[in-house]
DNA sequence: TGAACGATTGAGCAATTGTTCAATCGTTTT
DNA sequence: AAAACGATTGAACAATTGCTCAATCGTTCA
């Protein structure tokens, strides 16, 4: 008995639906990309920041009024969509206007709340 | 000058706007539930199980041969799914076959494939 | 009944994560 | 030029996470 088929004998009965899922799965660096995507709405503050932009651009300032949380930490967060590309800003003077990406931001959290609503 | 106020001088100028994004966030357990079922999907290996799963429905030990890992890892994993609603499972037997719980599933990874591929 | 097997579970751990705190940057204002 | 302010950043720390390993459960089969 090989190494491999040690781990399932049963394996061998489904060997053609393995394989054929097997086939079907995206590469590696498409899973990274997409849980690295989720990762970023899957903290309560990054998701309410995103929330609250889908409402209305707003400075980094405000987002702490809003979410009664520190500038920092909401800065922290900030760069976090930044670099998932959800959100953007622009600079006026001393302010750092953010706002949302693109409109798949909103509706990923559109179908995720359906979800949470069962 | 008042604490609240130290926080961010500028915010009086939006404090209309501020008030109206305060009043449209949803309570802290939505965005609890919410934020809870992302972080289901954000971890390379529960996405990989999902979308598996999306082709065929498995047993345990299919699904540890189909994404090469131990039969542990995946059924660690498979409880936080179970935990979410995600995945629902039949028992045959020895044998415990996986499948999707619902649509949605499907859907939520599809539209942020749709993201991912810019 | 007892051995084999698919699956689950808990402890332990290395790695990752989210916040605070303090320092700093760039712009505006005096 | 100096002070004030919005914003960003890095270090540090506590908390969480995902895996391995070993033990165990429930079912099947000899």
């Amino acid at each position: 008995m090989t190494e491999k088929d040690a781990i399932c004998q049963i394996s061998l009965v489904n060997e053609k639906k393995v394989s054929e899922v097997r086939n079907a799965l995206p590469d590696d660096e498409i899973f990274s990309a997409l849980s690295d995507t989720f990762k970023a709405f899957g903290d309560m503050t990054r998701v309410r920041i995103l929330y609250a932009l889908s409402k209305s651009e707003l400075c980094v300032c405000d987002l702490s009024v809003v979410l009664e949380m520190s500038v920092s930490a909401i800065s922290h967060q900030l760069r976090v969509l930044r670099n998932m590309n959800l959100v953007r800003y622009r600079k006026d003077g001393k302010m750092a206007y953010y706002s949302l990406c693109d409109d798949h931001v909103l509706d990923l959290i559109t179908l995720a709340l359906i979800h949470v609503n069962e």
